[in-house]
DNA sequence: CAGTTCTATAACTAGATGGTTTTATACGTG
DNA sequence: CACGTATAAAACCATCTAGTTATAGAACTG
């Protein structure tokens, strides 16, 4: 399956150097320099991110003469999103639950029995 | 912020025993013997990924005699989501340049430089 | 060509991870 | 109480990870 995508994008998304490079580049293209510069780590430490998260394809890399510009690659963050949608439901029932029992609480509270239309 | 959060959620998740698990718990409650069943993995080996799944709050386990039932926690997976929503408009950008793309095509092969309605 | 800038590679370290086997704990049953 | 079952904990190992410093390469600049 997917499953080595999965594996390489959940673990490039697990560290927050990572995620803060992903968001600067939200913004628009950087090169190494630029994505350095906010971390107190060593330029090689931020290459190495960078090795990780192209890798997971999350970013890819084009060349301005000695520069090579990152760019985001949104399309692994959709498959690792659509993972995740498929457990939707079990959060939205712990909404469900909450509201049920608010619900509930609100007839006791009434006395009647019966509930108000949401 | 939430940065730790994030951290544990996504690292438990870079693992494909432990999105199984999830995938599994899905379905409902299963003690720690149900869930280590369809793996060739020893029985700690299974120990250990709950509680990583557990540390993450992805998990959550009862008591029934001898047994720990686990239990799916989606919280945790709404927040994941929730952190990778900010991200849709990029891939939905990449779909839109390929969209635009196919309209300059057939702009051109029409030759009146005039677009279609999609 | 010499020097500077930007980036990558190499070599190393400390600590985390994923797995094992063995052992201990807790509970139910005869 | 003794035994079986379900789970956790301990100790260990190999590998990966995240960081470092030092070095090398590639491209611009004077």
């Amino acid at each position: 399956m997917a499953s080595d995508i999965l594996d390489a994008t959940f673990a490039a998304l697990a560290d927050p150097t990572r995620r803060a490079i992903l968001a600067r580049l939200a913004e628009g293209e950087a090169t190494v320099m630029e994505l350095a510069a906010p971390f107190a780590m060593s330029q090689p430490g931020v290459s190495k991110h960078l090795r990780v998260l192209e890798r997971a394809g999350l970013i890819s890399r084009g060349r301005d003469a000695q520069r090579r510009p990152c760019r985001l690659e949104a399309t692994r963050l959709k498959t690792a999103m659509d993972w995740l949608a498929d457990y939707r439901s079990y959060w939205e029932e712990s909404y469900q639950r909450l509201d049920d029992l608010l619900g509930e609480l609100e007839a006791d509270k009434s006395g009647t029995g019966e509930r108000e239309a949401l």
